[in-house]
DNA sequence: TAATAGTTGACAATATTACTAGGTTTAATC
DNA sequence: GATTAAACCTAGTAATATTGTCAACTATTA
């Protein structure tokens, strides 16, 4: 999983209209004014996460964006992995032959990175990062590495 | 911190050189084409590893570049953040005056993910990986996030 | 000392990605 | 039906990432 500026827009838009969601849809013109991201690109990015079905889109006036699930059912993991397509992390791109050659050094390196973030990610929905708990316990253990 | 392809290339560069170490310096040429890294990309790759103080280089027939340290001393985190320019993830900018209004919806996640990317990849040398040890254990909990 | 193999640096060129600008369509409201 | 505010679409521009080329500079070796 890559991690750009391209996820962290994603994310926050998203945790905005979970976080001013009163029932009635909420428009990228707001979003755009309240997290300071242009227009355009919200639209780019609205328009992927519409198609992975993560929201709901509503024309017209009063028209705008609704969560298609609870806050609490969205995983800050697929945000990111509706915005950003998938570029293969490792060189030999995942091919099951690849074993301890020297092209793929780091393989094992970026598979095990990849799937911490992943787990990361997916433990972590919309509603929790707005209610900011900030007593988070967190450990990571890596023993035999 | 950010994850593109650039930190993947510079630490598979370095692997690279510890993995193929035999007392003498390698040379990029080397490099290049074992990993399939273009040769240019790999001196300005070099150029800020050396100005981290991660390898030296020597010139001339027969030169190339050492890492400065022992493999076992070289931190998988230190190679990507001679490379990667830091910016700054939170919209923030990091301010101490930020408290929970609607500008840093994302702050605390942000933070709390390179924290752990941050632990997960300063805990891992490069002679580790060298070695592959295919049977990490590891763990992530979470508890009230 | 001449030839060679390497680093180093500057610069340009291309490719990919990030981001912006401007139009068209849709549906609500007046 | 006209107006309006929104999604939606199609480009364009800007910024990075990546590769290519060339010209010093340096140390080895023959």
């Amino acid at each position: 999983m890559r991690l750009t500026t391209k996820s962290r827009y994603a994310v926050t838009a998203m945790l905005d209209i979970a976080y001013y969601d009163r029932g009635n849809p909420i428009s990228l013109p707001e979003i755009a004014e309240r997290q300071g991201i242009s227009l355009s690109y919200l639209e780019q990015l609205f328009s992927r996460l519409k198609k992975s079905g993560l929201v709901e889109s509503i024309k017209g006036p009063g028209g705008g964006y609704k969560l298609s699930k609870n806050a609490n059912d969205i995983v800050i993991s697929e945000v990111i992995k509706a915005v950003d397509e998938s570029v293969e992390t490792t060189a030999c791109n995942g091919k099951a032959n690849c074993h301890n050659n020297q092209q793929c050094l780091s393989h094992n390196l970026w598979e095990d990175l990849g799937a911490e973030i992943n787990n990361f990610l997916s433990d972590v929905n919309l509603q929790q990062v707005i209610l900011k708990n900030n007593s988070n316990v967190k450990e990571i253990k890596l023993s035999e590495y």
